[in-house]
RNA sequence: GCCGGAGUGGCGAAAUGGCAGACGCGACGGACUCAAAAUCCGUUGCCCGCAAGGGCGUGUGGGUUCAAGUCCCACCUCCGGCACCA
């Protein structure tokens, strides 16, 4: 009976561990905190992946890590449970989501309870919870009431808007409006891409060559009103203060890419009226002497954004984004017909799309032309879907010379191309491309500047004629917050009815105590004929509402996946308060997270969001810190075992891997039929056809998916957790082995042997587990053991702490005499890893559980120290003996010890010793000649 | 195209500029067994050699250094991400 058996052992302590709340975190730590947090999964119907339990695992080790060096660890888990393939499910069977959310979630609970995680469940939440959809809400409404103040660069509330002497004189309602075009949670139009055969809308990744993904559909961009939340106005926060925080710089850079800050000028060009334009410029020129750089550009100019004004000299025309309002009022009659056109095929393509072709550049003369600001000369103006309606004024000013898509644009279309920039120290050829810094030409009083002089000069110029202005735009966009879809957040916003049953489109607010707004019951989930939400088919008693008098209908966009994700953390730390979103005390104590560890697919828009949010409510005084995440680590990709692909010839005979045609399929082929030759494997029976090895993402179509609950059911939980620890390095990406698991099972069974006697019929204490002193040797071992596993912990280096361990158990396995001393603090270092069995050994051992709470051993330096160390010798850097000195051998000693070592005598006999290095407990190196 | 990351035994991997391959898998040999499994012990980078020993070896080519998997330069391959942001 006692053999090693997960199956009867892990159940009863998870049980235990439930039992006694083991890991009940107190409301407020005492001494030191550590709040260790894993990203929280999306429940999916497929229950856990190989995948989850990596990262979870990591953070548990830590977490069970520090309970035992008395740390107040924080260690919460909950489901990010709202979004889209609940609500697919539900289209097609009919089932609310609510209900597969539930059922889901129930199947990762009890997943990731036999995993063994000692996570405080009491903590448990799920983004879908009334009680915590309330505080999304609530925090939504925060972002409603706020508004950026660029002079103090940051969130205050809205009362603090300073308005306009013009716009309170307008009146109340224009107010209302000032106000609302200054919230960071603010409406807009902004296109989305509507599919009317599937009566819906749908993301980017979902549109393929302006067809529907699913069904091949055509898709259109249409403008819908839409809420935005405004964080690029903390752009430059969200960079800036990267730095503070312990995140790999990978990652730091991403997000700061992605960000994408880049700084240039804003400059006007006039669009000048048919026929005599030299009088018409020189009046607008002297205006703006007089007047300025307008806040925002007339309809007499084309503002565009360029990084580079110094090849102002070199512009050959202007290209203006399809969308651009100004192309109805810019296109010439003759022309017409053919922007229309244009326009209407870029309306077809969604973004991604316009980016995939971007080999071939496409575009539309519209017959009008601009004037140069600096030279008075006319310029042509383009509509191309090259330049983007979305970013900078969706305007451009063409460098063909110094621009590589100008230039390809102009190659195409036969524009002009002039040469305002050479490099330094050469001269380029005109009419070529070259887009670095350099000096000056062709460009009036700027020539001879360096590139980065003649920037600073022109802005200042321009910005004193009012021909243009320094600026600073952003690849990141304000986000789009809302959903066409059932299964999400609803916004606590009523729109105003008039007495007509139409928006008059004044809004307002729920008050805080209205909150939640729930969900209304729908039976049918399915998209209808227009862009109109779902939420707009729910009843009058949910849709209308009266307050003060008024009618209101209700928002029926629901807010996206990422809401729930974007505030988590804070709930954890208090997620039962019906009064706060979580209490100022626990707060302060708690945050930020010390440790958060989650895939790198979230390393963007997750990481982003959540900042974002969290830095409104530090402006707000509603948080204590600016950032939320101290040190983030992102777990690898497993990948599926190893394969071996070879390929066959439509005859079916076998094709070599490096020669194969479109027409071979592709056959799996059993690792026993190859072998490696030179850098390639070929198969055995014909060592001429190289197969090809890699391993693959796991996937259902690929059939390599490994269950959990089968590998638990196989090796159990502990030999999954500690396998997949120790695999390779925590960040890497790592193909799955299933004699890796059980290479692993084999160590928790020799652990297991270690203590108990596996021929007694009741799981009692081995004979060899004695009561002896330990020697010095053994406690070398123990104390070594602990050291290496407390440095690889800390250090996330979980594969070497668990070599570690092997190795203990390697020297102690033989022994017929192990002393208890040394198996005891032995059994409280596995215990982090492999939670389960170092429960059931403790008990063996006759120690009060837990062991999940006992002391982590403490090392004593003494037994770290060696008295002699063997070092190795080389002669010309070549290793030729070694020699064993005592451990604080000076070098001298150390040069003396290894010249005598028969073999080095023998090679340094006869020889000139040019040079010795002798680093003490080291190595010794004679350089001879 | 751009930006990351990685290339080390048959495989997963380890290695503050200082003995390359710890630890595990696999393989081979041995003990135990009627036998097998399990377990325990041993061997295992490649080549030459009976051995002692020697040579080669961390994707490729150069460089720095007494000493390079590790640092520098150039290149190749694979993986991941971004992709007309003016």
């Amino acid at each position: 009976m006692p053999r090693y058996q997960p199956a009867r052992i892990e159940p009863k302590w998870q049980s235990w561990w439930q039992a006694h709340d083991t890991f009940a975190t107190p409301r407020l730590p005492s001494g030191r905190k550590r709040y260790v947090l894993d990203m929280f999964p999306y429940p999916s119907g497929d229950g856990l992946h190989v995948g989850h339990p990596e990262g979870y695992t990591a953070t548990d080790i830590v977490a069970r890590f520090e309970r035992m060096r008395g740390t107040s660890v924080m260690h919460p888990m909950g489901f990010d449970a709202f979004g889209l393939p609940a609500e697919e499910h539900a289209i097609r069977t009919g089932t609310p989501p609510r209900e597969s959310t539930a059922r889901n979630i129930e199947t990762f609970r009890r997943q990731l309870k036999m995993l063994g995680f000692s996570y405080d469940w009491g903590r448990e939440l799920a983004t879908t919870d009334p009680g915590y959809v309330r505080w999304t809400q609530w925090i939504f409404l925060v972002l409603f009431d706020t508004w950026f103040d660029p002079t103090t660069g940051r969130g205050r509330a809205i009362a603090e808007l300073p308005i306009p002497p013009e716009v309170s004189a307008a009146g109340e309602a224009e107010v209302a409006r000032h106000r609302d075009a200054h919230r960071l949670a603010y409406q807009s139009e902004a296109p989305v891409n509507w599919c009317p055969a599937l009566g819906t809308v749908l993301a980017n990744e979902e549109v393929i060559g302006g067809v529907s993904e699913r069904g091949g559909h055509p898709v259109v961009r249409i403008p819908l009103r839409q809420w935005m939340l405004r964080i690029t106005a903390y752009a430059d926060r969200l960079e800036q203060e990267l730095e503070g925080v312990d995140w790999p710089a990978s990652i730091k850079k991403l997000q700061s890419d992605w960000i994408g800050r880049s700084t240039g000028a804003e400059v006007d060009f006039f669009i000048a009226p048919p026929g005599a334009h030299g009088a018409a410029f020189a009046d607008w020129s002297a205006a703006r002497r007089g007047g300025g750089f307008p806040q925002r550009p007339g309809h007499d100019v084309i503002r565009v954004y360029t990084t580079r004004p110094d090849t102002l000299y070199g512009v050959t025309y202007l290209v203006v984004a399809p969308e651009h309002p100004l192309v109805d009022a810019l296109t010439t009659a003759g022309q017409r017909e053919a922007i229309a056109a244009y326009r209407e095929a870029a309306a077809r393509k969604s973004d991604l799309d316009r980016t995939d072709l971007a080999k071939e550049k496409t575009g539309v003369f519209t017959g009008a032309h601009c004037i140069h600001p600096l030279t008075g000369a006319p310029v042509p103006v383009w509509v191309a879907d090259y330049v983007l309606a979305t970013y900078g004024t969706g305007a451009i000013m063409a460098v063909p010379a110094h621009d590589e898509r100008d230039w390809e644009f102009a190659r195409t279309f036969g524009l002009d191309v002039i040469t305002v920039v050479e490099p330094t120290g050469g001269h380029g050829h005109s009419g070529t491309l070259f887009t670095g810094d350099g000096r000056a030409i062709h460009s009036g009083p700027y020539d001879g500047l360096d590139t980065r002089t003649f920037i600073a000069r022109v802005g200042a110029d321009l910005a004193a004629t009012g021909l243009g202005r320094p600026a600073v735009n952003y690849k990141l966009r304000d986000w789009l917050f809302s959903r066409q879809r059932f299964w999400g957040e609803p916004f606590p916003i009523l729109h105003e009815l008039g007495p007509d049953g139409q928006p008059t489109g004044a809004i307002r607010a729920l008050d805080e105590g209205e909150l939640p707004v729930r969900l209304p019951e729908l039976t049918d989930y399915r998209p209808g004929d227009t862009p109109d939400p779902p939420l707009a088919r729910a009843s009058d008693e949910w849709l209308v509402v009266e307050r003060d008098g008024r009618r209101y209908r209700r928002e029926t966009n629901t807010m996206p996946q990422w809401a729930g994700s974007c505030w988590y953390y804070l709930r954890f730390l208090d997620p039962n308060n019906s009064d706060r979103f979580v209490a100022a005390d626990v707060e302060r104590a708690w945050m930020p997270v010390d440790l958060y560890i989650g895939g790198a697919e979230h390393a963007v828009l997750h990481l982003l969001y959540a900042r974002f949010w969290h830095k409104v409510l530090y402006d707000r005084g509603h948080v204590s810190c600016p950032e939320p995440f101290g040190r983030l680590v992102n777990q690898g990709m497993i990948l599926g075992e190893m394969e071996f692909t070879g390929y066959r010839s439509e005859k079916g005979g076998w094709v070599s891997a490096e020669q194969r045609a479109e027409a071979d399929t592709p056959a799996r082929v059993r690792a026993d039929q190859v072998e490696k030759q030179g850098e390639h494997f070929v198969l055995r029976d014909s060592p001429r056809t190289r197969v090809e090895s890699r391993a693959y993402k796991m996937s259902k179509s690929r059939g390599n998916v490994v269950n959990p609950d089968q590998v638990v059911r196989d090796f159990g939980a502990d030999s999954l957790r500690l396998y997949e620890m120790f695999m390779g390095p925590l960040e890497a990406t790592k193909p799955w082995s299933t004699t890796g698991v059980s290479g692993v099972r084999g160590f928790l069974d020799r652990c297991w042997r270690l203590v108990v006697d596996e021929r007694a019929e009741d799981p009692v204490l081995a004979p060899q587990v004695v009561d002896d002193q330990p020697t010095d040797d053994q406690l070398r071992e123990l104390h070594r053991t602990a050291h290496k596993v407390t440095a690889d912990i800390e250090s996330l280096s979980f594969n070497t702490a668990i070599a570690r361990m092997m190795e203990f158990v390697n020297v102690f396995t033989p022994l017929d005499r192990r002393p208890r001393a040394v198996l005891e603090p032995f059994v409280t270092i596995l215990a982090p890893f492999a939670p389960h069995l170092a429960e059931e050994l403790w008990e063996v051992l006759g120690r009060p559980a837990p062991v999940s709470l006992a002391a982590w051993p403490a090392v004593d330096e003494r037994w770290l120290r060696d008295d002699v160390v063997e070092v190795p010798v080389q002669v010309n850097g070549k290793l030729r003996g070694r020699v064993t000195v005592p451990a604080d051998a000076d070098t001298a000693a150390l040069e003396a010890a290894a010249a005598a070592d028969p073999r080095v005598a023998e090679l340094l006999a006869g020889k000139q010793v040019v040079k010795v290095v002798a680093v003490p407990g080291r190595m010794v190196n004679f350089v001879i000649r």
